[in-house]
This record gives C-alpha cells, sequence and structure tokens, in this order.
RNA sequence: GGGCAUGUAGCUCAGUGGAUUAGAGCGUUUGGCUACGGACCAAAAAGUCGGGAGUUCGAAUCUCUCCAUGCUCACCA
C-alpha cells in the first residue's frame, strides 16, 4: 500500500484560493488578481496549525478591511477531512487547525509506508538529468570537491523522491594539456623507479602527489621495463585509469554513483563540436578577428598585432558584457564550445530539467553556455545551474590549504577514514549552497555533541532500543488505541507532517540543505518528548504502552525515511 | 572598476513580505541521573538582522546607496 500525501502547506493555499474565487463569484468580493497565497505555521502554536495572511495582501485591491476579507474567504473554505476548523484572528489572518483523529493515522501512513513518506509526484513522468563531480581525472577527489558531489547526489535523490526519472551523469575530459602533464609526471616517477636519475623539468606542471611513485612500481611490476623508452602516452592511461578507479572508489564509499560518464572527446569524435560552430556562424553569431569587436584601445591591438584571427562568439547580444572566443587563433577550441556542444546535446537526449552543480568560481561560464544555447535556438529554460561557494578546511584552528598536484592530501578519502561517510554527507549538506561552508577538520573528527549527525542518528537508536525491548518483554502493537496518544506525540506527528513541505520545497528550488536541517528539528523535537513519552514505565497502563510503542514505531521509520532521503544510515545501536 | 554571492546571538549558521517577543545547534551559566543507552533533559543569559535612506498596512526579507569579505571578469580548463 502507497499513500501519497500532498504537502498541507500547497493543500491549504488551494483551499484558500477556491475559496477566494467562491466569493468573487457570489459576489462578495470584487474580481481582483488573487496574490500568491502564502501558508506558514502561526508563531504561536495556540493559533493553530497554519495560517495564511492573503486577506492582508488583498485588503487594499478589496477595498475592505483584512478582517472582513479573511471572515469572507473563511466562510466559503471547503473543510476536508484533515481540518477539524477554520478561524479569522485580527489583524487578518485565517487559521486552520488539523483533526487530531487525522493527525493520529499519521502513526498507521508511517508504521505502514514509512519509506514511501514524502514521495511526491511533482516529477512524475519527467526526466532529470543531474551532471555532478565531473572532476578530470588528475587526481583524487578533494574536500572542496566533495561539497558539489554530495549536493549533486542530495538533489538527485530528492528529485527521485519527488517523482521524476533521475539520470546522474558525469562529464570528464582526457585529452587535455593537465593529462598530458599527468601522464610524463607519472613517466617520471617510473624511470626513477627503474633508478635513472630523472630532473623533474618543470616543477609547475609535475604531479607530485605520492600515489604516483606506487604507480610507477605497479606499472614495474606489471610490465618491467618495457616502457622505459615509451613517451607520456602509455602513462598516462595507467594513470587515468587508476584515477578513475580512485575516484569511483571514493564515491562508492559515500554512497555516490553516476549512471552516465560522459567524454567529451565524444563531441569531437562525432563533429557536434563543429556543428554547433556552424550553426552559430550561420546565425551570424561569429566573426572572425583579432580582438573584440568595438576594442579600439591602442595597447590591445599592438598585443595582438601579431595574433591571427580567432573565432568570436557574440554573447553581447545575450547581455554578456563582452563577447568571447570560441576557436583560438591557433585553430583550436576554447573550453567554451564544447560546453555548448555538451549542452546541446543534454538538451537533444530530453530531459525535462538538466541540473548541473558547479563551483561559483564558474558563473561567467555557465552564463555564456547559456547563451550559447540560446543562440542556437534553443530553450534553456531546464538548465538549472547551482553554484556552490567555495569550502574553506580549516584544522587546528589554521586555513589547510590543498593542492592536487603538489600532493599534499585534503582529500576526500582521507576525510571519510577520519570520521564517517556519513558524518561529511551531514556537514557538506547543512549549508546553504550559496553561503561559504567552513569545514573544520576537528569538528567532523570528534565523535560528541558538536556534531548533529550523533544527535540526529542517536534519535533512530533510541527507538530501535524501546522496540527492541518491546520484542523481550513479548509486547506487540497489535490492536493499539490511537486516540490514547497524548499532546506530546501529536506534537511530534505535527513536526513529522512538515517532511512533505520539506520535500516540495527541496526539489522545486533544489535546496536539500533544508532536509538536512529539518532532520536537526526532527532530532530537537524528539529528544524532550522521549524523556516524558515512556513505555516502560512502572505501572503504565498496557493500553498506553501498546499505543506508545505503535507511536515509537512510526517514529523509527520516520527518522530512517529522513536519514535515508539525505543518504545516511539508521543505525541500530550506537 | 563590472558581475555573482555573503554579512543575523560568543562561534557555526537557518529564515521563499506577515502575528506586540527575530530562530536552531554548539558554547556559556544554573539545575536534574536506580538509566526502554545520559551521545540526555529542564531553565537562563545572549541580537541596533553590516551602516544609512526609501517602497507599504507591515521589511532580516523588496529598491537605492555606502562599508566589509569571498569568487570572478583569459585566445585556461
Amino acid at each position: 500500500m502507497r499513500y501519497i500525501l500532498k504537502p498541507l502547506t500547497r493543500q491549504i493555499a488551494s483551499l484558500v484560493h477556491e475559496a477566494i474565487q467562491n466569493a468573487q463569484q457570489t459576489g462578495e468580493l470584487p474580481p481582483v488578481e488573487i496574490p500568491d497565497i502564502e501558508v506558514k505555521p502561526p508563531r504561536k502554536a495556540e493559533q493553530g496549525d497554519y495560517g495564511a495572511s492573503v486577506a492582508l495582501a488583498m485588503a487594499k485591491s478589496v477595498g475592505k478591511p483584512p478582517l472582513e476579507v479573511a471572515n469572507i474567504i473563511a466562510k466559503h473554505m471547503n473543510k476536508p477531512d484533515f481540518i477539524s476548523a477554520i478561524e479569522v484572528a485580527p489583524p487578518g489572518f485565517i487559521n486552520v487547525r488539523f483533526s487530531e483523529d487525522w493527525i493520529r493515522s499519521l502513526v498507521t501512513i508511517l508504521i505502514t509506508s514509512g519509506e514511501t513518506f514524502g514521495k511526491l509526484d511533482i516529477g512524475t513522468g519527467k526526466r532529470a538529468q543531474v551532471e555532478f563531480l565531473s572532476a578530470n581525472p588528475t587526481g583524487p577527489i578533494t574536500i572542496g570537491r566533495s561539497r558539489g558531489a554530495i549536493l549533486g547526489d542530495a538533489i538527485a535523490r530528492v528529485l527521485e523522491e519527488t517523482g521524476y526519472d533521475v539520470e546522474r551523469e558525469y562529464y570528464f575530459n582526457n585529452a587535455g594539456a593537465q593529462m598530458r602533464n599527468l601522464g610524463e609526471s607519472l613517466r617520471i616517477r617510473y624511470l626513477q623507479a627503474l633508478g635513472q636519475q630523472v630532473d623533474i623539468p618543470d616543477i609547475e606542471k609535475f604531479y607530485q602527489g605520492e600515489y604516483l611513485i606506487d604507480y610507477a612500481k605497479e606499472l614495474i611490476a606489471e610490465k618491467g621495463d618495457a616502457l622505459k623508452d615509451a613517451d607520456w602516452q602509455p602513462f598516462k592511461e595507467y594513470a587515468e585509469k587508476r584515477m578513475f578507479e580512485w575516484i569511483k572508489e571514493t564515491c562508492q564509499r559515500i554512497g555516490i554513483h553516476h549512471d552516465v560518464f560522459f567524454n567529451e572527446n565524444t563531441l569531437y569524435d562525432t563533429g557536434a563540436v563543429w556543428k554547433v560552430l556552424e550553426k552559430l556562424q550561420e546565425r551570424g553569431y561569429i566573426y572572425a578577428a583579432v580582438t573584440r569587436e568595438g576594442e579600439t584601445d591602442a595597447e590591445i591591438i599592438a598585443k595582438s598585432a601579431d595574433l591571427k584571427p580567432a573565432q568570436w562568439f557574440r554573447s553581447t547580444q545575450f547581455g554578456d558584457d563582452e563577447d568571447r572566443v570560441l576557436v583560438k587563433s591557433n585553430g583550436e577550441p576554447t573550453y567554451t564550445l564544447p560546453d555548448i556542444a555538451y549542452h546541446v546535446n543534454k538538451i537533444e537526449r530530453g530531459f525535462d530539467l538538466l541540473v548541473n552543480i558547479l563551483g561559483a568560481d564558474h558563473f561567467t561560464q555557465a552564463q555564456v553556455v547559456r547563451m550559447g544555447v540560446q543562440a542556437l535556438g534553443y530553450d534553456p529554460k531546464p538548465i538549472r545551474v547551482v553554484h556552490v561557494q567555495m569550502v574553506s578546511v580549516v584544522r587546528d584552528g589554521k586555513p589547510f590549504k590543498g593542492s592536487t598536484r603538489r600532493g599534499i592530501f585534503d582529500t576526500l578519502d582521507e576525510l571519510i577514514d577520519l570520521t564517517s561517510a556519513d558524518a561529511i554527507r551531514y556537514f557538506l549538506l547543512h549549508r546553504s549552497p550559496d553561503s561559504h561552508l567552513k569545514f573544520d577538520i576537528n569538528v567532523a573528527v570528534s565523535q560528541s555533541n558538536d556534531n548533529p549527525v550523533y544527535y540526529i542518528q542517536y534519535a533512530h537508536v533510541r527507538c530501535s532500543g524501546i522496540l527492541r525491548e518491546a520484542g523481550a518483554r513479548g509486547v506487540t502493537i497489535d490492536g493499539a488505541d490511537l486516540s490514547l496518544l497524548g499532546t506530546d506525540e501529536l506534537n511530534f506527528l505535527r513536526k513529522c507532517l512538515e517532511f512533505l513541505d520539506v520535500m516540495q520545497t527541496a526539489s522545486e528550488n533544489l535546496t536539500p540543505h533544508t532536509i538536512a536541517f529539518y532532520a536537526l528539528e526532527l532530532a530537537n523535537a524528539f529528544h524532550p518528548m522521549y524523556d516524558r513519552v515512556r513505555a516502560f514505565a512502572d505501572g503504565i497502563d498496557p493500553n498506553l504502552q501498546k499505543a506508545r510503542l505503535a507511536f515509537y514505531t512510526a517514529t523509527k521509520a520516520m527518522f530512517k525515511r529522513v536519514l535515508t532521503v539525505l543518504g545516511m544510515t539508521t543505525p541500530e545501536r550506537m
């Protein structure tokens, strides 16, 4: 059995909307435009479960006092089963109270189908693609990278839960100068491992990571000195293979996977890159020049005098500050051209929603790509780019900067070793992507109260403990009378109902951090209640005990649900 | 200088125009353990929501301006 409950704020908003329409039909309200209806929990619990302020917003256009408008709307509102009362409060709020029996019935829903609680149908029948991580295989995943990785995976999960058919994609380039440097670096390590004295030619381009020394040894074990006269290419291939193995292994450790690995090269193999340029040319958005059109600065022109013409994209026609180069004067495309081709490819694959997780430093790039897509006549609307701000890693109160090339490891792998996948997932998720994230290694490592992860998981553990005890005592929840549940339990169940709205908001706004926050709030509602609502207190009435055990069965399902959506584990004991 | 963000309690941060009193966690102070696991609970102190002006019935939220911080403004990827 699968229940699909709809988010309650939206249900109430549509009830209010219908009521206004009804009142307009009877002439009690003039046919003014109906504003967006915001439904929120009131500040004080006595004021009801949810309230709408629309009467205040409409009062002016309607020409009546807000209180009167609220009364008219309330009079026309339908009252479905889950609502026990609709009240009007000054200065013009419409407050809704839930039926307590209906709230109690949530216990049954959570017990029988907790694993689908909060599943919504807003994306049903739609295909979404989430592209994230997309790191070139030049090194292991760093902590900086992992923020986007976790966010991308979390967004993918939320979209799945809200009905979308989701594909996770990893876009990479294994052909650039960086990869060549990586191969060359491994070649040098290989020769060194064979006992040759090889100087490092260009320290800036050399990858100093110690893992390359290990790979060099592996290569010797595998092939001996057969590669001693080879150029960088076989080394690059070997390094790439090992890097991808490493990246995928790290992903797996933290619960991330990708369905599709898309190599930028295929855009060249199929000619897509040049087709894009051609089409842009046909549409008149390309010009060949040494400098930007309109750039008359003598110094710039003088500097560019020895350059051959490049191919420029008239992105200024789409609001850009300046035109961008798509093909360099040496005939090679810039990164932008294949990137536009890639987005065209994605759009042509027929997705309804294309989410792309990028660092904030790629903002301009993403804008230009969007303009390119537009210039080609595609609707860029399905493309939604989420930019994550930087992660600054702090250890012992000091900034901890890493560089893949130097081989200083602030790797995600190492951090998983030090803490846990759960802690990392939570820490990287519980901040808005817009905010700079300070990742304190000491806090992440600590297994103390600083760490909200434990607080949340401990709620699940406590429920498990109660149910274990019930099992040991042979008490079942069959025939539990839910009407015995009291205010504490009802308030907790009210909090559970908010999950529906949280999921909808997270899905629509692509903001899974609100779920992480919600999980903490839920735990925060749980623990104080747990102290008061005891199942095995001395002399407890057996019927009340049954009801409370049913309640804790539901509560456990709720915590399991929210932790699962966040990609975290649900320990039985800690 | 332009663009995109950020600035809210001692710290880390939520807060998609609403309710005389702006929230959470941590930290601090005080109190509570025969315990379904105390990795807990109860209570308290703590804020001119960066400054200023404006918009309206009402602003942390919208507009303008100033200040501070981060990222970015390549024929790099």
